[in-house]
DNA sequence: CTGGATGTAACAATAATTGCTACATCTAGC
DNA sequence: GCTAGATGTAGCAATTATTGTTACATCCAG
């Protein structure tokens, strides 16, 4: 293991219910998205939890119940998907236990460190922000063999 | 605990060594390393020898031995210690366990989501490449307070 | 030859992630 | 109302990465 799978769960997910919503009468269940993920439900529902605390899906409860999209695919970043699912601790972190004060670099490296963790955290976001679930949609449709 | 801090402790050597080389008598170990950034010497021998491979410093042996930077700090770019300290597996990770192929969302997620991951780490290493070890230096020197 | 440094293996402690079971809760439809 | 079927969530185990630490082999200036 070396990351963290979130995004990728979360788009697969969402990617999963912008195809799957185009028929009317689907419906989106945590036990149907785990078994395209290939994982446990559970997970699909804690992913789902947190993209609905941000807004970009609904659950409905009881007998029949699922999921829907609240927006468009085209209208969902995935830095809207990366803010959703809590990755936005910082890229790199800095020292464990603060380094020595006494000494100049240890005193300063940061705060000079900061604003550089800072820009790249933003280099990410931008680049984000760049692609839709739309745009995911299309190019995982893409990838399908020929039905010939 | 959340990401590593090996880029921060690399940064920190490199930062420390750039400034203790002005002086020609001075000679970096890992024990007054270790020292400023408050952790263990073998911490900071592992960092080192990492930083070795990628011939960012060279290390003496023996009594009176210790390390040296190989270039100018000015040359040193944060993008060279990112790849010495291998940080460079992908910033977000794919599924766990392969998704289902039989879904046409599990076919192509991985597919489509690769050069969008590929983006993301070539914006990351866009912005680290404008950073020198130099520019370090100074910033972390503009910190000090007033010796007044 | 010896003191002082690097080089490195091995291990413990901590924490994050993921998968899983179990169960409470809700509600459409009978 | 009841029930089937779904969400919501607590709690635990397995795996892994990171960091810190001890211990010891190795090297070499003086």
């Amino acid at each position: 293991m070396s990351g963290n799978s979130r995004l990728c769960v979360a788009v697969h997910v969402l990617t999963w219910m912008a195809l799957d919503q185009r028929d009317p009468a689907a419906v989106a269940t945590s036990q149907r998205l785990a078994v395209s993920v290939n994982t446990n439900p559970v997970v699909i529902r804690r992913c789902l939890g947190q993209l609905r605390e941000a807004g970009l899906v609904q659950s409905r409860r009881g007998a029949g119940a699922g999921w829907n999209l609240t927006r468009a695919p085209e209208q969902i970043t995935l830095l809207d998907v990366h803010l959703a699912v809590g990755d936005d601790e910082q890229l790199f972190a800095l020292h464990h236990s603060p380094p020595s004060g006494s000494c100049p670099i240890g005193f300063g490296i940061q705060p000079a460190l900061r604003p550089v963790f800072g820009r790249l955290d933003e280099a990410v976001r931008r680049e984000l922000a760049t692609t839709t679930i739309a745009d995911m949609l299309r190019d995982v449709l893409a990838q399908q063999p020929a039905t010939a």
